[in-house]
DNA sequence: GAATAAAATATGAAATTTCATATAAATTGA
DNA sequence: TCAATTTATATGAAATTTCATATTTTATTC
């Protein structure tokens, strides 16, 4: 029941992948959904945690979406008063986006209720997988990133 | 450079999924797109392949996306030829999604160039890494789809 | 064996997302 | 320095996606 179909795709590593972000999001995609916000407006959050004023673009790159869409959420997000934008002092193409006191209230929390999740997914696996499947990711970023997997 | 901001994001666990995916993925859906195809439309293909006949729903959830989302994939696809709708002989609320001849020919050029793909991004990795990637993804999703992390 | 509930699919309308391109500012190079 | 490029953001219009719910068929319960 709720088995994926055999042969292929139930083990195909684009597949697993994909699957794994879906089904580890959820629960904490909901509780997200639940105080208001959309996917895409908590990683901006997150991100400016991170590092506040981002640009629109580092935005949308590190939120895995594309620039027009991340101006219009930046845009729901002023709106809604969570984030600011000011133009760069150095370059005026540039808009950098800011927290706003709620803003910043609003990701401390998330970011904190983010890691309790974590480790409750942790928790869940064997602590050998615990321990190596971050590292193991972070090494399958590096190298889709640096060699981009020759296409010849 | 391109590096994503540090402290929280560039090592939280869905961010890793959710970028993980997203690079894995990015070059074999780029060629999926030049045939042509979207995204869903491909992984209605895969399951397809994997098991003709499947219903509706269950190309939803085995594509990860919502069931009346689904239905509109199934009609564009239907109208392009890809597919057929015959609706199930003893559940007269079943409809059942079969490839034609086009999309059998189709999903089993993509399944090929899909495993080729997958071959090289594995090649990419260190052996270790390439040897248990794919086992503890799918140890990662059996213990969210069992336990379903518990909430209390 | 009706009545009620559940399951599977479809659909209208609103919202979001994409795509191409516009606008504006900075950089390059002749 | 001026023209041509490049970079950063925004935006109109088309397409897709979501959400709630309608429709149809099967299962359940009394």
């Amino acid at each position: 029941m709720a088995q994926a179909p055999e042969k292929f795709v139930s083990s195909y590593l684009l597949y697993l992948l994909a699957a794994s972000s879906e089904a580890a999001s959820h629960q904490f995609h909901a509780r997200v959904r639940q105080l208001g916000l959309r996917v895409p407006e908590w990683r901006v959050l997150a991100c400016l945690f991170d590092q506040d004023g981002l640009m629109i673009t580092q935005l949308a790159r590190f939120s895995l979406m594309e620039q027009s869409r991340m101006t219009r959420i930046v845009d729901q997000m002023e709106k809604r008063g969570l984030v600011v934008r000011r133009s760069d002092a150095g370059d005026g193409r540039r808009v950098r986006v800011y927290l706003t006191d709620d803003g910043r209230m609003l990701s401390t929390q998330l970011v904190f209720e983010a890691k309790e999740h974590e480790n409750r997914l942790l928790s869940a696996l064997t602590p050998a997988d615990a321990e190596r499947i971050k590292p193991s990711l972070l090494r399958l970023l590096d190298a889709l990133n640096s060699s981009l997997i020759s296409n010849d």
